[in-house]
DNA sequence: TACAATTTTCAGAAATTTCTGAAAGTTAAG
DNA sequence: CTTAACTTTCAGAAATTTCTGAAAATTGTA
């Protein structure tokens, strides 16, 4: 399989970003290329096309999967794996959002839960105990934030994203107009 | 300077997940060591505290300082740099969110912005070239939009993220009442 | 069952990133 | 100007991550 310039260029520079989105060079880079690619692609195919070992395409595999990024399909009368980018690009945006979101929180939000459980012994421990909580509730609600717009279809997402300075105002109406049963804010120090 | 029990999973927690957050393992430590404790600490102090060299701790703090994270202080009669975490916990989250954006967002939409300009030569090039197109609008709009929840205030962001299910309420709420001069969606393919 | 096609694994090699510590650089004070 | 206190730099060492390729495992077919 041959790469248009252009393509190439988008590749390489998911490569280069990869390590910034969570994953390696190679891995970043097959994603690239499924992404771009309309067909169907095996691992001698990707091996080929970005000149690199097959053990590595299988672990890049591997881990995309791992990631929902890429599905498997099969060719009639050939007995290869062949794989394609997991949906829309919207749907791809939304899986690496997740699967991030899983990664880059959950860790830090059970350990911060379990340090809470902890008395703090004197002064010192009391006041990195109160920064601990603060951390942990805007963590915690940055979580649930992320979860909230995750559950949101596309349509009404992209309505979000592009009110722009006009959340603002629909902020504003929701104070107003405040007595549709969402409560206060209460966990403010 | 010694760590209670407490800090110190903190700090090392933060060390692991720095990588994930786009800093090494000891610039992540110096940071959560920074940001639990109250007082400005020296680069000696980090070096002990943390057990690394007194290099290392030099170009941590050159790193940080890059991502606004932390203030240099001077005690009186005293001429060791000082540091501490920049801002309450919020302005923390706030920066690592713009710096964020800033290193994960932009080189890609460069890169994207340009791969446009080209004319697609044939049909391959011509769904590639649609591909690109996708992710471009995708994400320039992810970064218009993270660009806005940047400009809220502590107030307005916390009313939001708080809004869970009641988001969609207000979303419907909108497109009833669009009569505000909102602009359409218009650049769907 | 046997076999050929294909994928996976994983030990060690290669590449990359991070860290150290000594030397060079900077700065304030006398 | 000189010195001492402090910070930065950076070459090489150490640690970590990624990659290769040959061997092992798996799978479909006959």
């Amino acid at each position: 399989m041959k790469l248009s310039n252009q393509a190439q260029a988008f590749v390489l520079h998911f490569g280069e970003m990869g390590s910034r989105w969570g994953f390696n060079r190679t891995v970043g880079q097959m994603f690239a290329l499924m992404t771009i690619h309309n067909e169907p692609v095996n691992a001698d195919q990707l091996a080929e096309a970005l000149k690199i070992s097959r053990g590595n395409v299988s672990m890049g595999l591997k881990e995309l999967q791992a990631w929902r990024l890429i599905e498997l399909h099969h060719q009639p009368g050939d007995r290869k794996d062949y794989f394609t980018a997991a949906g829309s690009i919207w749907d791809l945006a939304r899986t690496v959002f997740e699967e991030r979101r899983k990664r880059e929180l959950d860790p830090t939000l059970t350990l911060l839960r379990q340090l809470l459980l902890t008395e703090p012994r004197d002064e010192q421990e009391s006041v990195a105990q109160e920064k601990i909580q603060e951390v942990y509730s805007l963590l915690e609600m940055l979580d649930q934030f992320a979860n909230t717009l995750s559950k949101l279809d596309e349509k009404d997402l992209l309505k979000l994203m592009k009110l722009g300075s006009g959340l603002n105002k629909l902020l504003d109406l929701k104070s107003k107009a405040s007595g549709s049963g969402a409560k206060k804010n209460s966990t403010r120090k």
